[in-house]
DNA sequence: GTCTTTATGTGCGTTGGCATACAGCCCGGG
DNA sequence: CCCGGGCTGTATGCCAACGCACATAAAGAC
């Protein structure tokens, strides 16, 4: 795959890309065509697969993602403390704090000017993405004024979103939480099934998993989704955004205003 | 006072900056003398005074803020959703993401190329601080890149921290995340007694005050703090950094890491 | 010095989520 | 074909925080 892109940089325009833009990553589809195609001559193709870690917090950032098919979760472990839990258990204190698909990128750090990795990186959903490499992706965009601010300006909303996640984290219950999850999986999916075991689920929300079983099966009663092992599939989108908490559509207020 | 910036420009070097470099805004005092100076010289001094509203979200920016005395709450104010609240009860989802205060700056959007508030800004302790119009700052931003780097840098710690504040909120318990909550006040107050009612430590953490006053009484018979009627102070530190969730180090690690 | 305002302390019933344990169920490998 | 392991549903007891209501106490106004 990743010859492929080789193909851009020597045989313009790129058929592919040009042809389909609506299937390409959005922020490289904001980008003119000049700074687009230096980019991703840059890039190669990767394949995420279900479930790969794709960096660890405090580590040297090596790539920047910007999905294209599949999509991300940015996952904030913490170390368990004394106060919070009983001395004999080990719970997980990992919890999702934001999602990045076709819409966003991975490695915002770099746009920062830092080169290691703030989150867990895990991938959500399988699917295509552009990589590029630390160096290279520096040097571009110190030289692409488009790229920098197009970047600069997602991750503004990657901060307001967080903003949000932590209120949202604070006040909601879990159906809401849940529901609005799942929307924000299906926008990224694009698709209205999708595989995911309660225990993942329960894993991101940072609840236990008998907590989405509860609020899971609330959903199904409602004729919202259908789910069986693992087997999800979204019924009735719209009876899923009521349900969802606001969360949901202040994140996507905020993406379109800005981007 | 606004008059005194206009020494800095015409009669360098500001004494005053200079000679005591640990009574100044630590972003600025990074700074080469050369951009340090040039951006002194758009900046104004202005007091903040205690519960002042600087900013209300997705309003435009006007300013930008480097705290050198008092300091500054960023608060995510979100509205009310059906599905977690009684019908009849207004409760406040406000909760505090972010202080800022001599460590820092108020107006990250800038640095990020938007000018729309993300956050509420309130003002937790008076005190001076420079204020630079965003018009000027942005030119600034544009032409100095040292001022850029460390405040990109900055806001990577921003990003980080709100990941920090996302699972606290979710994990922690009211008893460590007041400690916490504390000890970051004492360190951008420069002092070890402060006024604050519980009613709006309540507000901050996003919690009831009754849960305040609970967690207020332990930490004092735990000889900790001592706390009448608004008036709180800190009688043993360490023993408080105990008691505090270990987002208060982890906050701390970042900052000192990337700055 | 009284009177209001503002701040703090307490009590009580409710609830949402937690820890734990265990029972069914489906699917695939031996 | 049957057994085992991953996935899901249910039950029990518990606790932190909640909503609400009210009692006390210090501080400031007149």
């Amino acid at each position: 795959m990743s010859e492929d892109y080789e193909l851009y940089s020597t045989e313009p325009p790129p058929a592919r890309v040009t042809a389909s833009p609506s299937i390409q990553n959005h922020l490289i589809s904001l980008l003119p065509a000049k700074d687009r195609k230096q980019l991703l001559a840059l890039c190669e193709q990767v394949h995420l697969t279900l479930g790969e870690v794709l960096c660890e917090p405090e580590m040297p950032t090596r790539f920047a993602y910007f999905p294209v098919d599949g999509f991300i979760s940015q996952i904030a472990t913490s170390i368990p403390d004394v106060h919070t839990l009983r001395a004999h258990h080990y719970g997980a204190l990992d919890v999702e704090v934001g999602m990045v698909g076709r819409e966003g990128m991975l490695g915002e750090e770099l746009v920062l000017g830092v080169a290691t990795v703030p989150l867990q990186a895990l991938v959500q959903g399988a699917g295509m993405a552009w990589r590029v490499e630390r160096k290279a992706f520096s040097q571009q965009l110190a030289m692409s004024e488009p790229l920098r601010r197009h970047l600069q300006r997602y991750v503004y909303v990657l901060m307001a979103q967080r903003a949000t996640a932590a209120s949202c984290l604070r006040f909601h219950q879990i159906g809401p939480r849940m529901a609005r999850w799942l929307l924000m999986s299906q926008d990224r999916a694009h698709a209205d099934t999708f595989h995911l075991t309660q225990e993942f689920l329960a894993h991101m929300l940072g609840v236990r998993r008998v907590g989405i079983t509860a609020a899971a099966g609330a959903l199904q009663r409602s004729g919202l989704i259908s789910y069986q092992r693992g087997e999800l599939h979204v019924l009735n989108r719209s009876g899923l955004e009521a349900a969802a908490c606001s969360c949901y559509h202040a994140d996507q207020t905020i993406y379109d205003a800005v981007l």
